[in-house]
DNA sequence: AGTGTAGCAA
DNA sequence: ACGTTGCTACACTG
């Protein structure tokens, strides 16, 4: 034990230190939770963790205001204001986030955090540890000696001083043994102990240096001179009150045993769920580079060695090779993909042999072998994210085949919301497994002696394949991996493949007359104003409109007043004030620049763009496209949609076409709430709204104007969000009054949603989980959390997440049957975007009535609900015109 | 490099 | 505090 390390932290103190020393604006979550005492005292442990890796680890709390000393002492603290609210909350969140940590917690009813450290200080001795005490109490320093370091915080959360027997000699000029002496002479404030008038720290050290301790300026308390000499002989019995308080005890009824506070590996998924929550992003980080320090390093680490045999197979060899593998293989892959291609560098493959055969593509025999057994659909095959190698497989113009599990995509199912599933992480959260990476990027590049890292990988594959496979069995979704998500990656493989053709003279264009709106708005701007400043900066905004301009202050935001569009319009309608219009213009067209700029760049010499659809990101079940995000084109002005105008059909096909669901996330609540009336209302043909409206308000449909119908159509589409009368009241500017008026009319029409809402987010809390149609679940522990604005959160994610999900599915399912539609009929017509409810795909001349047919019938079909599923097809040489 | 604001889509 | 799911650009901060 001579090498064990014991660190011991003060919870409390350093949580309050963190507290006041971090804004608690910078560190909230965005449900509103605030984080800074989280966060601060986190963030010391990582630290603390890294630069000592201790072997044990404690954390004491206090527990309660009484103690021993406050029994002796009545007035002991008792200057101290409550702690905030906002503080006691976040002690609970340290608790927690130590328990995920495995990190031993201590409290003990009558005694402080100080004195259930000082008491494992005097037990550690007998295991010859070093001991590190973190604490904000100074009393602590007489615990320093040569085994015991006092660890400081001196300013912030970042800065520890360390407070060894020389470093408290520097300070104080004292040894540690005489600081309770000394503090009981100086007092402490804070702890409402009062010091001696006219007597500070300066005389208070000076003191018990000559008399070499406090009992002994005691005994010749007579010797001292001067006015201060009366002082303290007239506090004197307040000094051996404070000394006695100052001491620790070191003997705390305590059932602990240091030996149980062994730090061990962590709980990574109880840890991943609880940072996520937190929103701590960079502390998830810094804390993976941490690891415990009893060397936990090396046993995990999926390599050969503890491993199979790897075996280099190159030349000629590779295809005998690859012909004898038995049973389904695990893959693992090396190259760069995206942007609609990809190569591969290198792949591993372990097969029922329990051998890894390693195979370098830059060996072009071998390479020809590798890729003809990766297209072959005969042969099973698991990988771990593998659009990335079907992309390079298409840049070769051939197709991966034999795809059985992707084991991201089972982890994203198994859990979907987190933050990535790389294999790294992946192999982490459900196999325990720390993967050696050189780099930390998700796509491993093969180079040089990577061998070993690849074939770990994929031992990983396998483990994590036949893991998931088994957890997606027991939840009833393994064949929402293996019917849908996995058969969809091929698709979707093949649509960034294809890309959409621009119009890049149009696009210029747009470019130029959107830059030359934007001078002229922010000439005028700068004129109204006087000179010249930066239209796109907040912070001259703010100092300008409700500074220099001194206009009614807005919504309050994090760094002072928002200044987005509806505030502005707001404003305008409020004073009138021109500036307000130009930079109202200046912002939409700079914006619309910025989408047309971001889009520009990135068409290959086809001029066609490749999106990147990613498929594990939404925590409901969408898709999600990047680089460009082809998703959130504009469409709602004119001028936005001039930009659609300038995605147009490519060279050698007829037209675009784009086929979307009307009001599927509408559908979908009627078939899941079996709401009579909403259900009539679709299976009228009527116009959704106005029906809807003609019953809420008990008119005929031919009496519902454009007011009521504007009011019903929010209603309803809010309600699949989990929206408040107030939020409805915001939305239609009405009164929270007429808004819970108008809810309830709906409600008393419309009772079956009403319940069906209910009992959704009921037994969502009950089982943990929501699931859509087709079992995709979302997992919510925070229905159940304690703090209101967490769990109210969550249970708007529950109202939507069956929802949003179930047409994510149904549109998932319909592009898989409109690409096996397209296959089958032998077709040249292909898909190229989803934009959530809606696809678009290119048109080859003479398929236009095929190809309508094609799409209409696998998007109604997608689904069996009590409603029909509503598709409506529009056909144009742009993407703008073939919208309906 | 990371955070916050703003704004676009479904 | 008050409507979900995403992505990107920019300004500002350390």
């Amino acid at each position: 034990m001579a090498n064990s390390r014991l660190l011991l932290l003060d919870g409390h103190s350093l949580a309050y230190r963190a507290f006041y020393a971090l804004p608690p604006e910078n560190f909230s979550t965005t449900t509103g939770q605030p984080t800074n005492a989280v966060f601060g005292f986190t963030s010391m442990l990582i630290n603390v963790l890294r630069d000592e890796q201790p072997t044990h680890v404690a954390v004491a709390f206090d527990v309660s205001r009484t103690t021993f000393r406050t029994e002796s002492f009545p007035a002991y603290k008792a200057n101290r204001a409550s702690s905030p609210a906002e503080f006691a909350g976040q002690v609970e969140l340290i608790e927690e986030v130590l328990r995920a940590l495995g990190i031993t917690v201590l409290s003990v009813p009558g005694f402080e955090a100080d004195d259930v450290i000082a008491t494992l200080v005097r037990r550690s001795a007998d295991h010859s540890m070093s001991v590190d005490v973190v604490t904000g109490d100074r009393d602590a320093f007489q615990l320093v000696d040569g085994r015991v370091t006092v660890l400081y915080p001196k300013k912030g959360v970042s800065d520890l001083a360390r407070m060894t027997p020389d470093a408290v000699q520097e300070k104080y000029g004292l040894t540690p043994a005489q600081y309770p002496d000394y503090a009981a002479l100086r007092g402490d404030p804070s702890d409402n102990l009062p010091g001696i008038p006219g007597v500070g720290e300066k005389t208070a050290a000076k003191w018990i240096r000559e008399y070499g301790s406090l009992a002994d300026l005691v005994d010749r308390v007579g010797e001292v001179g001067g006015k201060v000499g009366d002082a303290l002989r007239a506090a004197l019995p307040q000094v051996l009150v404070n000394r006695r308080l100052t001491q620790l005890v070191d003997d705390v009824p305590l059932d602990v045993d240091i030996e149980a506070c062994r730090l061990e590996a962590w709980d990574r998924a109880a840890v991943d769920r609880l940072f996520d929550t937190l929103q701590f992003r960079a502390l998830r980080e810094r804390l993976d580079k941490v690891r415990p320090s009893n060397g936990d390093e090396d046993d995990a680490v999926a390599v050969p060695g503890s491993g199979p045999e790897v075996l280099a197979v190159a030349g000629a060899e590779a295809q005998s090779w690859l012909a004898g593998i038995e049973g389904p293989s695990a893959v693992a892959v090396a190259g760069r993909w995206g942007g609609g291609r990809g190569t591969i560098e290198a792949i591993a493959v372990l097969d029922g042999r329990g051998v890894v055969g390693l195979i370098d593509l830059g060996d072009e025999v071998a390479a020809a072998a590798a890729v003809d057994w990766l297209a072959d659909p005969l042969v099973p095959k698991d990988l771990h994210d593998a659009k990335g190698p079907a992309l390079a497989l298409l840049a070769a113009g051939r197709e991966l085949g034999g795809l059985r599990i992707d084991t991201a995509l089972a982890a994203y199912l198994d859990a979907p919301g987190h933050r990535g599933y790389g294999l790294v992480d992946v192999a982490e959260r459900v196999l325990g497994l720390s993967l050696r990476t050189d780099d930390s990027a998700d796509q491993l590049l093969f180079e040089g002696g990577s061998h070993d890292e690849l074939a770990g990988h994929a031992v990983a594959i396998r483990d994590l394949a036949a893991t998931l496979q088994e957890r997606l069995t027991t939840q009833g979704t393994l064949s929402l991996l293996t019917d849908l998500e996995v058969p969809l990656v091929a698709v979707l493989a093949r649509m960034e493949h294809a890309g959409i053709a621009v119009d890049l003279a149009g696009l210029h264009a747009l470019s130029d007359e959107f830059g030359a709106d934007m001078r002229a708005a922010e000439q005028e701007a700068q004129a109204l104003v006087g000179r010249p400043f930066n239209l796109g900066s907040p912070k001259q905004l703010q100092e300008i409109l409700f500074g220099e301009r001194n206009l009614p202050k807005t919504k309050k935001i994090k760094t002072g007043y928002t200044t987005d569009a509806e505030a502005l319009q707001q404003l305008f309608a409020q004073t009138g004030d021109p500036l307000l219009e130009q930079l109202l213009a200046w912002r939409d067209r700079s914006r619309l620049r910025q989408t047309v700029d971001g889009l520009t760049p990135l068409a290959d010499a086809e001029h066609r763009v490749h999106t990147t659809f990613n498929q594990m990101v939404a925590a409901t079940g969408r898709l999600s496209s990047t680089d460009p995000n082809l998703q959130n084109i504009p469409v709602r002005t004119d001028a936005g949609r001039r930009i659609r105008g300038c995605f147009v059909v490519g060279a050698g096909y007829d037209t675009l076409l784009t086929a979307d669901y009307s009001q599927i996330e509408m559908r979908i609540m009627a078939h899941l709430s079996e709401d009579a009336g909403l259900i009539d209302a679709f299976r009228s043909g009527e116009d959704l709204h106005t029906t809807v409206a003609s019953r809420v308000f008990g008119v005929d449909a031919t009496q519902v104007d454009a007011e009521m119908r504007r009011r019903i159509k929010a209603m309803s589409y809010g309600l699949a969000y989990g929206l408040s009368a107030y939020g409805l009241s915001q939305q239609l500017d009405i009164s929270p009054d007429e808004a819970r008026g108008l809810m309830d009319d709906y409600f008393t029409r419309f009772g079956g949603v009403r319940d069906y809402l209910a009992e959704v987010v009921e037994r969502a809390r009950a089982q943990g989980f929501t699931e859509t149609m087709m079992g995709r679940r979302r997992f919510l522990p925070d229905l159940t959390s304690e703090n209101r604005q967490r769990r109210e959160m969550a249970e708007r994610m529950a109202l939507n997440a069956p929802i949003q999900g179930t047409a994510a599915d149904i549109v998932k399912v319909s592009m898989l049957a409109v690409q096996a539609g397209l296959a089958a009929q032998g077709m040249g017509s292909r898909l190229l975007l989803q934009v959530h409810d809606e696809l678009v795909l290119e048109v080859v001349p003479g398929e236009r009535e095929a190809a309508e047919a094609l799409v209409r019938r696998a998007m109604a079909q997608a689904a069996d609900l009590s409603v029909p599923l509503d598709v409506s097809v529009g056909f144009g040489p742009t993407w703008q015109e073939a919208a309906h």
